[in-house]
DNA sequence: ATAAAAAATTCAATCGATTGCGTAAAATAT
DNA sequence: ATATTTTACGCAATCGATTGAATTTTTTAT
């Protein structure tokens, strides 16, 4: 590509004999330029095809009206939508995302995060990787004042904004509901526990149970899997047992479940009669599986919507110093033909 | 959140007794610093936690490493698995994305191409919306010496780099495989003709044809049957014909095809055996559905790379004017249950 | 017509990092 | 020990926009 010479205010100041504070000035409607000025310099401005420095502009003004991203993949249907949410409500106030994918891995997600720190971003938001162990670089986002905002997956004892779902208790409707609909060992599908989201709903797991005094079987809780391939390997291990379930939370995700129906569809298993199933995310493809899949909704976009507007909240009485703040939203429990056993 | 004074090589330089230009040579392994004085200002740098402002650094360099994609939606699956494969093959370079979505808005569209302008990134990386109908704003890019990548959805007469797929020949042997199959009167739900990729397909379906001499049925061209909804609605229409389709070609999407087998399902049609189905971009869900729907394979996420390496190869030798270029990456047709008609 | 007040501009510094050029210091050669 | 070359560092301008303070111009009041 060849070099260009944009053209800056100067350019525009000296075509028409005034100064670059003027210009300035009259591009950002301040009320100290004539408006005939005004008028003019637009004019100019436009004929020369102006289009600010940003870079510049931003350096001066101490902030980039950025905010950066980063979650563990883009192309993960929860993560997009929230990214799309929050895209929504921060470009109508000329915010700026720059998304990073950590790949769920903790040293690029360091890496991302100091990116974003050197980008001078006004924000960080940021869904921890599952492989996080620790939590150094978020403080350091914190320590250099830039706003940090967590969701979903959070490091829980790091005191800032967060925005995440209740998941212990859309946990525990889902298990609930599959008690109430007879079906007597449920098995759970736990992901890595190192995240608080899978704490959580192992969480409302066994308080469903708690609630009505059932022991916990403990052959039924497999840990980590969290993936489709994983949750069919669960499901051949747990079908195969002397007692085997009869349901299983993929507490995971709709994959993890859709491996757990692929499974028994295989062995010959009938889903709900002989085995419920139950995953969580509502994927798109959880209500088009023969029989459609019960599943939670996190309203991903609207999670996205509420960090956003958390953010301008923050940043309109930025006087005064940040309160820890935890938004929760409580996720819907869909229920659908998965779990419709006949008491 | 308070404003936090950000350590600057000034401060580097003031606490070493030195000048602001070594500490920046340090920092950027140039030669001309002594070796012991760099370590010195290495160690001073990490204790005062300073990070590099980017912002001042750019604008003194008169580039971002910035790349700013801007796409209908990012919450779409073969967007971003673009942006994903983008992403990979960027960031390891040091280039950060800028997202933002155009929401299938030309105004909107303008608006984002113009804040990235503005933002003086190195490269715009398009696909463009629905409604688009004309393209100043793309030469703008061009005329700001900002190098330009359409992808999928182009300005076919803008002459720029440009990586897509071949949606003709894709479709052409969608269609050709379902007429092979013994289905004789397939219809085709088209997108938009304004969208040079739905006139590919359409043209792909409209050479299979050619080539076997066969005419085609023109009520069985339905326009603009682009999402779950139109595709239900075109399809209720089609099968309510008093000679209706033996098969549908939902070339616009595996959404727009998921419409036609519930409507098929709901009119107890047998899918494939009355009505053959083929959808277009595998979406995760066409391989679950019962039948699996045939579809077609886009390599979004490859193509995301390819976008990458394209701009790097470009920027490499950057001192000769580019080329306009295009890259068509072949999709692959995916033969699934949908489709398989018996002789 | 003059003074005072208000409005419009200009001046000059600033944001933080980079870099061409000049100079001092160190290393090597004579 | 002196001349020459290398190496290391400092000086000062620059990138483009913004902004407080100073100055000029215009308007209003007397």
């Amino acid at each position: 590509m060849k070099k260009v010479k944009r053209t800056t205010i100067y350019d525009i100041a000296a075509k028409l004999g005034i100064t670059a504070s003027s210009v300035s000035r009259a591009l950002n409607n301040s009320s100290q330029v004539n408006e005939k000025t005004r008028e003019l310099i637009i004019k100019t401005a436009d004929e020369l095809n102006y289009k600010r420095n940003t870079l510049a502009s931003n350096l001066r003004k101490g902030h980039s009206k950025t905010i950066g991203v980063v979650v563990p993949r883009i192309n993960q249907n929860f993560f997009s939508n929230v990214i799309a949410g929050i895209e929504e409500t921060t470009y109508q106030k000329g915010y700026n995302l720059i998304i990073c994918q950590s790949g769920e891995v903790h040293d690029k997600e360091i890496q991302c995060v100091n990116t974003l720190i050197n980008q001078h971003v006004d924000c960080v938001v940021i869904s921890v990787a599952a492989d996080s162990y620790d939590y150094q670089h978020l403080q350091n986002v914190i320590d250099h004042g830039i706003q940090l905002i967590q969701f979903d997956r959070v490091a829980e004892e790091l005191e800032t904004l967060k925005v995440i779902n209740d998941n212990e208790q859309a946990s525990f409707e889902a298990v609930s509901h599959m008690i109430d609909n007879g079906y007597k060992r449920i098995a759970l599908l736990e992901g890595p526990q190192n995240l608080n989201i899978f704490r959580q709903r192992k969480n409302g797991y066994l308080r469903a149970f708690a609630e009505r005094k059932i022991p916990i079987i403990n052959e039924l809780v497999i840990e980590n899997a969290w993936t489709k391939e994983l949750g069919a390997e669960a499901t051949r291990k747990l079908l195969n047992l002397p007692q085997p379930p009869d349901a299983i939370f993929a507490s995971t995700s709709d994959f993890s479940a859709l491996g757990v129906l692929e499974v028994a569809n295989a062995m010959n298993i009938k889903v709900p009669s002989e085995l419920g199933i139950c995953g969580y995310s509502n994927e798109a493809f959880t209500q088009i599986t023969s029989p459609s899949i019960t599943t939670i909704d996190q309203f991903s976009v609207y999670m996205g919507n509420t960090i956003g507007n958390l953010f301008f909240q923050e940043v309109a009485n930025s006087d005064v110093a940040v309160k820890p703040k935890i938004i929760s939203i409580k996720p819907e429990l869909i229920i659908r033909g998965s779990t419709a056993k006949k008491a």
